[in-house]
DNA sequence: AGAGTGCAGCAACTT
DNA sequence: GCTGCACTCT
C-alpha cells in the first residue's frame, strides 16, 4: 500500500480516540479501508469487532468491497454501514424492550408529515404562523437532543408555542407506537434510549464493537455523536474522519461543533492532520482555499497538491438560464468530441429544480446523463403505493399504509366511510386495520361489503408472503389489484399513445430490485426488503459503468469526484442561497454553510473546473434578476480565467 | 357517498 | 411543474 508519512500514522495509530482531520481529496478512504485492513492483518483484531460508519450505503458498500480486496476473506464480518441502517440492526434485536413489536415499519420524511398532517387536523394545532414545517422541525430537533415529549416540555416551556408543539409531539410519538413505526430520527433516539437504559445491551455492544470508524465526522448530530459515546465508552477505540470544512448538513441538525471539538471531549485524541490532496490541480485547490479562507469559525489547514497546475477555473456569464443550459450542453458535447467520456463529467447546481433546463438541452443534444436525486425513485406514487400494501401485509399496525392504499385502485371505499372506521378504531384504541375487520359494527350495507372485500384481500396476500419471495408476491398483488390498468388509466389520453407508461415502467423496475434484494441476500424476507428500500439514498441508486454526465446537486457531489466538474447557476440568492443571504446579517452561520457547499463543489473537480451564471432566470414562475454569486469574486482571479467577467 | 375537476399555493439541501 | 384541497357533479 502506497501511504504518505501522516496516512500512515492514522493508519497504525489503532488504540485509543483518533481525530483524522483529512482536507478533500486527502486520500481519506484509503485511510479507512487501509486501518481496517491493518486491524485485521497486523493487530489481529477480529473483523467483526469492526463497525465503520459511512455517510451513505453506497459508501459502506465500496468501503466493504474495498476491506474485502485488501484482506481476501478476511472481512467478511466488518459491519460497514449508514448511522440509520446500524441502528436498525440493533433495533430489529431488541425494540420489543421499547415497547415495539421488532417487525417495525420505518416511515420516511413523507409518511412522517401525512402523519402529523393528521394530527394537526385533529387536535386543530396549526395556526397562521405555526405551520406543519414548524412542528416537524421541532420533533426532528428534539429527537436530536434526546428529549422526548415531556422532557422538551421542560426545556422549553417559556418558549412562545411551546404547548402546542409539545401536544404534537406527543400525540406524533403515540400515532408511531401505535402505528408500530418509527421515523428516521427515531432509529437514532430508539436506539441510543435503549443503550442507556439498558446496561446489558449496551455492553453487549461495547463488546462488539471495539474498534469504531466514523466517516463524514463532520455531518454528525448530536444524537449521532451520543451513539458513539456510548458505543466506545469501554474500549475508547473510536477513530473518526473528518473535514470542518465539509460540513453541509447543518440545517439537517449536523453539529461542526462535534468535530470542533473532538479533542476537549477526548483530551487523549491523537490527532493527525492530512493536507497533501490527490485530486485536484494545485488551481482549483486554490481556488478552493481562496472561498473557505472567507470562512472564520474552522481549524486552519493548508492543502497542497503536487499535480501541476493545469487549466484556470472558467467562467462564464449569460443573458439567461436557457443560455447557460446551451452552453454546457455544448461545452460538454465538445469535451466528448475531444476524447473525454461523459462519465467523467458531472454538472452540480445548489437546488434539484435548477435540472430541468439542463436536462431539456441534454436531451435536445442527445446527451446521456444521470440524473442523481429529483423526486427520489422511492417517493414516487406508483412506488410508495406498492410499498404501502407490502408494508400492510408485513405490517398490519401500519395506520398510515393502510390508509394510502384502501381506495387506490378506486374501490368505493371514500373519505366519509374511512373517517367512520377512523373514529372506530381510535375509540376502541385498536389499529385501523382491525377496524376494517370489525366492518359490521361501523358501516352496513354496500360500504361494509366493500370494506370485507379489502380485508380479505390483504388477508390472501398475507397468505401469498409466506409461500412466495417478494418480487413474485409484488407481481401478484399488482394483477390482483389491477394496478396497471389504474396507473394507465392516470394517464392522459394524449400522451398515451406517445411513450410507454413511465410510472409502469418503474413499477417493473421495482420488482426487479425485488428480485436482485432476493439474489443477493441470505435470508430474504419481506420486513428485510422494506427496510432495505427505506434506507436508500438517491446517490446509492446511481448505476456505474455507463458512460453518462452526471447532474445533481452539491449535496449530492459530497464524497464524489470528476475529471470536469460544472457548477452552475452562481449568483447570488441562488447559490448562496435566497434564505441564507436574507438569514445573513442575524445568522452568520448560515452564510457560512453555503460557503463550505462552494469548497465541496469546487474540490470535487480533478482537472478542469466552469463556473457559470444566468443574469436573468426564471423561479417560481417569475424572471428574477441576479448579481455574480460572490463565491465567484472569492477566487484569487490568477486562478480564474476572466474572459466573459465583468 | 364517492369521484372528478379546477385552482391555489408552493418549490433548500436529505438519512 | 406538482400536490393538496375545495367544490361540483353523478
Amino acid at each position: 500500500m502506497d501511504l504518505n508519512e501522516r496516512q500512515w500514522d492514522a493508519v497504525r495509530h489503532t488504540e485509543g480516540p483518533v481525530l483524522i482531520l483529512a482536507g478533500a481529496g486527502s486520500g481519506k478512504t484509503r485511510v479507512l479501508t487501509s486501518r481496517i485492513a491493518y486491524l485485521i492483518g497486523e493487530a489481529h483484531v477480529a473483523p467483526w469487532n469492526i463497525l465503520a460508519i459511512t455517510f451513505t450505503n453506497k459508501a459502506a458498500g465500496e468501503m466493504r468491497s474495498r476491506v474485502e480486496s485488501s484482506v481476501p476473506g478476511g472481512a467478511q464480518g466488518v459491519l460497514c454501514a449508514t448511522f440509520h441502517a446500524a441502528c436498525l440492526r440493533i433495533l430489529r434485536r431488541y425494540a420489543d424492550l421499547l415497547g415495539y413489536d421488532t417487525h417495525f415499519s420505518i416511515y420516511d420524511s413523507d409518511d412522517s408529515r401525512s402523519l402529523m398532517k393528521g394530527i394537526l387536523k385533529r387536535f386543530q394545532l396549526e395556526t397562521r404562523d405555526l405551520k406543519l414545517r414548524r412542528f416537524l422541525g421541532t420533533v426532528s430537533s428534539a429527537k436530536d437532543e434526546l428529549l422526548n415529549p415531556t422532557e422538551y416540555l421542560l426545556a422549553h416551556q417559556y418558549d412562545r408555542d411551546a404547548d402546542r408543539l409539545a401536544k404534537a409531539y406527543t400525540e406524533y410519538q403515540a400515532a408511531l407506537k401505535a402505528a408500530n413505526a418509527m421515523d428516521f430520527d427515531d432509529l437514532i433516539f430508539n436506539t441510543v434510549l435503549l443503550l442507556k437504559k439498558h446496561e446489558d445491551v449496551l455492553e453487549e455492544y461495547q463488546e462488539r464493537y471495539r474498534y469504531i470508524c466514523v466517516d463524514e465526522y463532520q455531518d454528525t448530530n448530536n444524537a449521532q455523536f451520543e451513539l458513539i459515546r456510548l458505543l466506545s465508552a469501554k474500549y475508547r477505540n473510536l477513530c473518526v474522519v473528518g473535514d470542518d470544512d465539509q460540513s453541509i448538513y447543518r440545517f439537517r441538525g449536523a453539529n461542526i461543533r462535534n468535530i470542533l471539538d473532538f479533542e476537549k471531549v477526548f483530551p487523549d485524541a491523537y490527532v493527525v492532520r492530512l493536507e497533501q490532496n490527490y485530486r485536484s490541480t494545485s488551481t482549483i485547490l486554490n481556488a478552493a482555499n481562496g472561498i473557505i479562507a472567507n470562512n472564520r469559525g474552522r481549524k486552519k489547514k493548508t492543502l497542497w497538491s503536487d499535480l501541476g497546475e493545469g487549466d484556470p477555473v472558467r467562467f462564464f456569464a449569460f443573458a439567461n438560464g436557457y443560455a447557460e443550459a446551451e452552453f454546457v450542453a455544448d461545452d460538454v458535447a465538445r469535451k466528448k468530441r475531444r476524447g473525454i467520456p461523459f462519465s467523467d463529467i458531472a454538472v452540480c447546481y445548489r437546488t434539484n429544480a435548477q435540472s430541468r433546463l439542463l436536462e431539456e438541452r441534454f436531451v435536445q443534444e442527445g446527451i446521456p446523463y444521470e440524473l442523481v436525486g429529483g423526486v427520489n425513485f422511492y417517493a414516487r406514487r406508483e412506488i410508495k403505493d406498492i410499498l404501502a400494501y407490502l408494508k400492510t401485509v408485513d405490517n398490519a399496525r401500519d395506520d398510515l399504509a393502510v390508509m394510502r392504499i384502501i381506495n387506490v385502485p378506486k374501490r368505493g371505499i371514500g373519505s366519509t366511510t374511512l373517517e367512520k372506521f377512523s373514529n372506530y378504531a381510535a375509540s376502541h384504541d385498536i389499529s385501523l386495520f382491525d377496524a376494517l375487520k370489525d366492518s359490521d359494527a361501523v358501516v352496513s350495507g354496500s360500504a361494509a361489503t366493500k370494506v370485507k372485500g379489502f380485508v380479505s384481500m390483504i388477508a390472501a396476500l398475507r397468505a401469498l408472503s409466506l409461500e412466495y419471495g417478494v418480487a413474485e408476491l409484488i407481481r401478484r398483488l399488482i394483477e390482483q389489484v389491477h394496478y396497471i390498468d389504474y396507473l394507465d388509466s392516470l394517464l392522459d389520453e394524449s400522451l398515451a399513445d406517445d411513450d410507454e407508461n413511465e410510472r409502469v415502467h418503474n413499477v417493473e423496475e421495482l420488482i426487479e430490485k425485488a428480485a436482485g434484494y432476493e439474489e443477493s441476500t441470505e435470508e430474504p424476507s419481506l420486513t428485510g426488503f422494506l427496510e432495505e428500500v427505506a434506507l436508500v439514498a438517491d446517490i446509492d441508486l446511481t448505476t456505474e459503468g455507463a458512460d453518462r454526465a452526471m447532474l445533481m446537486t452539491l449535496h449530492a457531489a459530497k464524497g464524489l469526484e470528476f475529471e470536469h466538474v460544472y457548477i452552475t447557476g452562481m449568483e447570488e440568492d441562488v447559490f448562496p442561497s435566497y434564505q441564507s443571504c436574507q438569514a445573513e446579517h442575524y445568522d452568520p452561520q448560515a452564510m457560512e454553510e453555503e460557503r463550505r457547499l462552494a469548497y465541496v463543489g469546487v474540490t470535487r473537480a480533478k482537472e478542469t473546473l466552469t463556473l457559470s451564471c444566468a443574469r436573468q432566470r426564471v423561479l417560481h414562475g417569475e424572471a428574477q434578476y441576479h448579481e455574480v454569486s460572490r463565491f465567484v469574486r472569492e477566487i484569487p482571479r490568477e486562478y480564474l480565467n476572466l474572459d466573459d467577467y465583468d
